[in-house]
DNA sequence: TCAACCTGTTACAATCCCGTTATCGAAGCA
DNA sequence: TGCTTCGATAACGGGATTGTAACAGGTTGA
């Protein structure tokens, strides 16, 4: 398992140090910012965890959060809010713009690192719960990190298997070039976007009659559908 | 949502108990079988998801598996296999039989949880689509990019896709040609205003009779209308 | 060490997206 | 009626996008 990098957005600056410092010492990556505007620009999608301050100057972290949400690149990122104040409204609406969890201030440092390992967890759980991913006679298991089509094992290689995962557990879906290349390969890889399209290529002769079933959607991406 | 309604299958009975109880906690309404044949009994149909043990008495879950699959009544519902064996002719044996997923024993309750959590979300996310934009018989799905008319997918191209999601989204509002080509071509890209007029006759012609509802403002520009 | 395999890059062909242009019709106005 | 303006549409073609074969550097394992 690779280092969780995580994203810490406040104004008030020696906060910021004080996170940043305890969660470097249980082993995470740390970048602060301290401002919305500021962590937009930083490439958030790096990131595996964003903590995020409600009451920030310029733009709110609700409205950072929702755009975070917007984009297909960030969408995924758990976010915990740190919220001074503890009005039932700014909850419910900070959760349902896809907060994981949320902390009032003010907040022990022991309690912050228990969220932010309890969301880790959780997350990281929901990845690897369906470990069996499935279509008619087309089958991946996780686990073993094999493909069965109609009970023959096929051979995929590393890359294929994960982008037939992905493909396969979001039905439907299309993702870009650029989401894929970030969530199949890692973010510090860099290779061409056409790079997708040759695996693609590979993937849908390896899996024979249901090569079709990705589709290519021109200037969007690819995806699976039934 | 109504509560979901799940069915435990296993010999042991203290692990039913078990799995009935945290369950029960989680919301779901729960029973319980202690042979193949006993759950068969009690209109499986009835439920949405079944739990169901690998290694029991008299008819093995695969074997289980395999009836309910054959029965057009339970033919859709979901199967998690609990086994104790990995052998791999087991696993793929049990794919076969439709399982969307499986355990290995022993687990702890959360790991059951979230599964079930998992494979419920996972089969009632295909019913209802989300980033739905649609009038009458005609359908928007933004993270399909896929244009369905009375039920009929309509290919359209990335611009026209993307022209008629701002127009549905924002029905009855007359937007100009400048800011059409705004919103839906960047910033940077210089073309004609006259070119959304062609992409719009286009557009006209690919969604058949609701091509009508796609209105011209004389000196005004483009909207959608009822 | 060699062979087999994984995988990113490149090149080229095929496709089709889509911007431009030209022509025509409709509406407004004198 | 003649003129002007605005929009609709057909047609063309350049260029963007995608599919795929081939190649090469790297890794793995015997």
């Amino acid at each position: 398992m690779t280092k969780h990098r995580i994203l810490v957005v406040d104004d008030e600056e020696s906060l910021c140090e004080i996170l940043q410092f305890n969660l470097e010492v249980e082993g995470y990556e740390v970048d602060t910012a301290d401002s919305a505007e500021q962590a937009l620009a930083m490439n958030p999608e790096r990131y595996s965890l964003i903590l995020l301050d409600v009451m920030m100057g310029e733009m709110s972290g609700f409205h950072m959060a929702q755009l975070l949400r917007a984009d297909p690149k960030t969408a995924h990122i758990p976010i915990i809010f740190c919220t001074a104040k503890d009005s039932e409204d700014d909850t419910v609406a900070g959760l349902n713009l896809g907060a994981d969890d949320y902390i009032t201030k003010p907040f022990s440092v022991r309690e912050v690192l228990a969220r932010v390992k309890s969301v880790l967890r959780r997350t990281a759980a929901q990845e690897t719960a369906e470990d069996l991913l499935g279509f008619e006679g087309l089958q991946l298991d996780r686990l073993r990190k094999r493909c069965l089509l109609d009970g023959q094992k096929v051979p995929l290689t590393k890359k294929e298997f994960e982008i037939l995962a992905l493909l396969l557990a979001h039905r439907g879906v299309i993702f870009s070039r650029e989401t894929i290349l970030q969530r199949v390969w890692s973010d510090e890889v860099v290779v061409l976007d056409r790079t997708v399209d040759v695996n693609i290529t590979r993937l849908r002769r390896k899996i024979g009659r249901y090569g079709e079933h990705i589709v290519t959607r021109s200037g969007y991406g690819y995806g699976f559908e039934a």
